[in-house]
DNA sequence: CGAATGATTGACCCCCTTCAAAAGCGGTGG
DNA sequence: CCACCGCTTTTGAAGGGGGTCAATCATTCG
């Protein structure tokens, strides 16, 4: 217990609230989500936090966004690791309840929370589709909650791999960025980052994954296995 | 590692998917289940099966349902324990993701998918109700998955009771009824059964809490102190 | 009462954490 | 170009929290 990284980098308040994420084909809220203003953003800089007023969400255009929850001694659990696509901030309470945080430079469009409100009020369509991102949400988020409940470091990681892999495009090529650091794969499987660490080189040794410079990039050598060693 | 209980009584396939919780106040809501007819269950009961077709969600009436995942090996994830009030089987697939099962003797109101989902089409009323069930149930689920991810058994166990305190009606007496097993705190919490009894024990000592009766009423001795081993 | 199921308690062990140090990896500037 | 610095990752050694195995106790039900 207590993998404790530090959030850092406390950013001008952008907005929105809860989250949840887009699924493809979701043309009504693609549309609305067109019409917002886009942000450029550092790597490590917030998009949200805690306690903010909920005045937009968020759909990532660019990069990869962390949204976490911190308890009140520092330790840290990621929720999810949000891609291209994706939308984080919705939710029903008039303020945050979690934060979100770019892990590399990213760029995010802002909608009017208000305004998304008040259109889905009229337009069960797009209620609908609003439902349907939040159930896509809730469906990965439990696959989570299983992963960090039930299975072991090895476990987790070879899960994490593969999630990674068919979320953030490239299923095409076995490959797979981490864009993240060694301590947000820790906070978000619930370990260290000396486990994550110790971990991944024993995948490596098991020559079930291949790592490249810097240890950003994956090669998943032995998908099979490696679905064999997230068991189930 | 390894929770690993029975699922048991695979019984006769009643219907539905996903799920969420509904708020107070989900008035559309209400009124389209109040239309559902009532299924009595006995204790270990499937509600529905990860696989059933998807032909009805579910709002508890009486009793407690656990919802939950196994793993190909047979280990255990309950995401949720529902109480009265609140709904079971939503989603957006075809298919049961997960499992249902009773507590303890419980009744369930069953309601079509097919009539919900065709009227959500044309109320956006109605899936308005849907979305902020689903949030409310997502933000649960966060909740679950920080405590399992971050917090020791000690914290675990502080937090559950609370929530079940909050959760649970009965507000108004510090008094806790515990209607599951400890196999099914320990697969809540992703802790075993020892563990759980070892930290209820301790916490019975630290004079936090109380046990009754089989020990399945817990008072909540001093709310304070367990709001403080709980953390955050 | 005896059988079955669940809860508690004990003893031991292992996986992961903790603490610590070394090694990479960029960036910056002399 | 390379030395230096900050940050991250890797690796090592030691310890602990919770798991595993197993026995005892409690409760329920036939």
């Amino acid at each position: 217990m207590l993998a404790m990284q530090s959030p850092e980098l406390r950013t001008p308040p952008p907005q929105i609230s809860s989250d949840i994420r887009a699924p493809a084909g979701t043309l009504a809220l693609d549309d609305r989500l067109a019409q917002g203003t886009v942000r450029r953003l550092e790597a490590k800089e917030h998009v949200f936090c805690e306690g903010d007023p909920r005045i937009h969400v968020f759909r990532i255009e660019d990069g990869v966004v962390a949204v976490y929850k911190t308890l009140v001694d520092g330790r840290r659990q990621i929720i999810d690791f949000a891609y291209p696509g994706d939308i984080i901030g919705l939710g029903v309470l008039r303020e945050h309840v979690l934060s979100a945080q770019t892990v590399c430079k990213a760029k995010v469009r802002a909608l009017s929370v208000a305004t998304l409100e008040r259109a889905a009020e009229t337009d069960a369509n797009l209620a609908i589709k609003l439902y349907k991102a939040v159930c896509q949400e809730l469906s990965a988020t439990r696959h989570l909650l299983v992963t960090v409940g039930q299975r072991s470091a090895v476990e987790r990681l070879a899960s994490f791999l593969l999630t990674l892999h068919s979320r953030a495009g490239e299923q095409a090529r076995p490959t797979v960025n981490l864009a993240m650091r060694r301590s947000d794969i820790a906070d978000l499987l619930g370990l260290t980052i000396e486990t994550v660490s110790r971990t991944i080189t024993k995948l490596r040794t098991m020559g079930v994954i291949d790592i490249e410079q810097g240890g950003t990039t994956v090669h998943l050598r032995d998908i099979p296995r490696l679905e064999e060693l997230a068991s189930g």
